[in-house]
DNA sequence: TTGTATGCGTTATCAT
DNA sequence: ATGATAACGCATACAA
């Protein structure tokens, strides 16, 4: 900058004014500064700007991994927005690279982000956590809530939606059902498994025949779940799979493959998320879809409105799910003596 | 950090020394300002230490955009090797916000990031853009390679696993081959189509035989050229389609499936990357497998080895790829009439 | 071993 | 309309 002054022959504050267009200067000497700026290619220290401004222009996103395509859409939707703000994004991953939540909570506090976008996993997602993010800047939730954490938080109706693919199943004539929940520290496990709660009510199925289990929203423990819950004599064994998210839906798919066993013929399975492979398995999965990418840019709308408005525009009402239908649901079989 | 020294008792270097450790200090004073730091919940301004230090312990990353699994995956490793250097990693996603590298470009150089990796996707991937972003400071390319630009650069075997897939579907006696590549300015396209021409070659394929498009690595234009290619007469179309990568091959499985063309029946596909849904489609994808997150880790380690070192230890030899056999190939059907 | 003083690149306040 | 200058928070060369 010094050089761009010398350059075009005037001070210093007259460069900075040009460049932030902050301050009167005259035509032709704005000009000169332009062309200098041009010529030496000089390009603002942020470093320098943000110590004196106290503004980063960068935000923090905190999801558990990259590879549950949920996590990703997010992702790009909070990179989007940020883009649009001439922001930058930071990223955590805590569950990739194997580190607590609180590894970053040091990280980002020191960088004097200005905000924070949290997308909580199953692991350590406690309200000191929460609380010692908090610290690091503003912070907004996504997909999330946790109890006595005051903050915007953008999410989705998993209860409409849970409940909307449990009577899809229950409709069909299933009884024998099982469920997969999510982790129990989550909200949207909690929301989930009220709605498939209210849908089992609704049918009036009797409460012995339906089983429940808590997976981690990994492809892992959905099959390791099937596993165990599929190895009954047909008679007895689950019709239908209920699952919190995809990944754990698909798991069960893949194990019952393993297994022989025809889907949706034998067992139905529903999942939520609808990230994009759930259309690309056979049979498609049926799912409850939510606006991933569209949850990551409101949330990161939502910070950047709460940043230089202050104002916190209210995002407190959930998102709309929506069931999609494809063909791994169907009319429990109700020859069971056809695998004899 | 005054106040610090004030509650301490110390002055201001004293405090810079022990929170660096770089200087000698007594056992008692140390013992002093970290009580002090503890008790005022200091944390170093990062800002300006990034003035006065040049380094800014921050990469950036840039990946085209993270549906794709295979960047989401090389973006963990990234993530991950970034960590273990308490460094920071900016994700940029030029593909999913709809903009131009170029734009990351400024952004970046501005924020005088300690270095760059760089996997260019299909888009504007052109020497002087390459050029641009080096000016922004050391960079790793990951995935790719661009001719006339020197650094270092961690690749896969994309030649030798592209033979070893052609080679796999062709000696099973396929003759009329769809090849589906990727867009043409990248190296790896150029790569793998070097690999499926060689195991041509070796099967003397008729040249007429082979049909070549040109897809831009995502799942519709697979569909869409599938679509194309098998609206023939069942004589007359190809019986294996062999993509550049695994998201086309799944856009073909689509088709396929819409079409209700059995697969491996009908017609056999073969990808590449193996990321995780190419098991769980069915039929399992058969491709060939990449160690993106391995190769992230490799970059991000490349990079800062030559950040703090300065040596550029040699990444130019390709890590190996394996071709993973599923259940999306098999024989042709010898038997063509089936379908009448 | 500890403190003082200077500069990193910007922006903002003040004179001019 | 323009320029000198102080301050942002920290690290270090140097003096003590």
């Amino acid at each position: 900058m010094k050089d761009v002054a010398r350059q075009a022959g005037v001070s210093l504050s007259t460069v900075s004014y040009v460049v932030n267009d902050s301050g009167p200067v005259a035509g032709a000497r704005r000009a000169r500064v332009l062309d200098a700026v041009r010529l030496l290619g000089y390009t603002p220290n942020e470093s320098a700007r943000r110590l004196r401004n106290k503004s980063t222009a960068t935000i923090g996103l905190i999801v558990p991994d990259l590879s549950n395509q949920f996590f990703a859409l997010v992702a790009e939707g909070v990179e989007q927005a940020a883009a649009e703000q001439e922001a930058l994004v930071v990223l955590c991953a805590p569950e990739a690279i194997d580190r607590p939540t609180q590894y970053y909570a040091r990280l980002l506090r020191s960088q004097r982000l200005d905000g924070l976008i949290y997308l909580p996993g199953g692991e350590g997602m406690t309200l000191s956590l929460a609380l010692e993010l908090a610290e690091a800047g503003p912070v907004v939730m996504v997909d999330e809530r946790i109890r006595g954490f005051e903050v915007p938080s953008v999410v989705a109706d998993s209860r409409g939606g849970a409940r909307a693919a449990a009577e899809h199943v229950l409709a069909l004539g299933h009884t024998r059902v099982a469920i997969i929940g999510g982790p129990e520290a989550l909200w949207t496990s909690e929301q989930r498994m009220f709605g498939f709660q209210e849908a089992l009510a609704g049918y009036k199925v009797p409460l012995h025949s339906v089983t429940v289990r808590v997976g981690d929203h990994r492809i892992d423990s959905g099959a390791s779940i099937a596993s165990e819950l599929l190895q009954g004599p047909a008679s007895a064994r689950p019709t239908a799979f209920i699952c919190a998210n995809d990944l754990m839906a698909l798991g069960v798919l893949k194990h019952c493959r393993a297994l022989g066993l025809a889907v949706p013929g034998d067992v139905s399975i529903v999942g939520f998320d609808d990230i994009p492979i759930a259309e690309l398995v056979t049979p498609g999965l049926t799912t409850v879809s939510q606006p991933a990418r569209t949850m990551g840019q409101l949330a990161a709308d939502t910070l950047f409105r709460l940043l230089d408005g202050g104002e916190c525009a209210d995002v407190s009402s959930p998102l709309p799910t929506t069931l999609v239908v494809r063909d791994s649901v169907a009319a429990p079989d109700t020859c069971a003596t056809r695998t004899h």
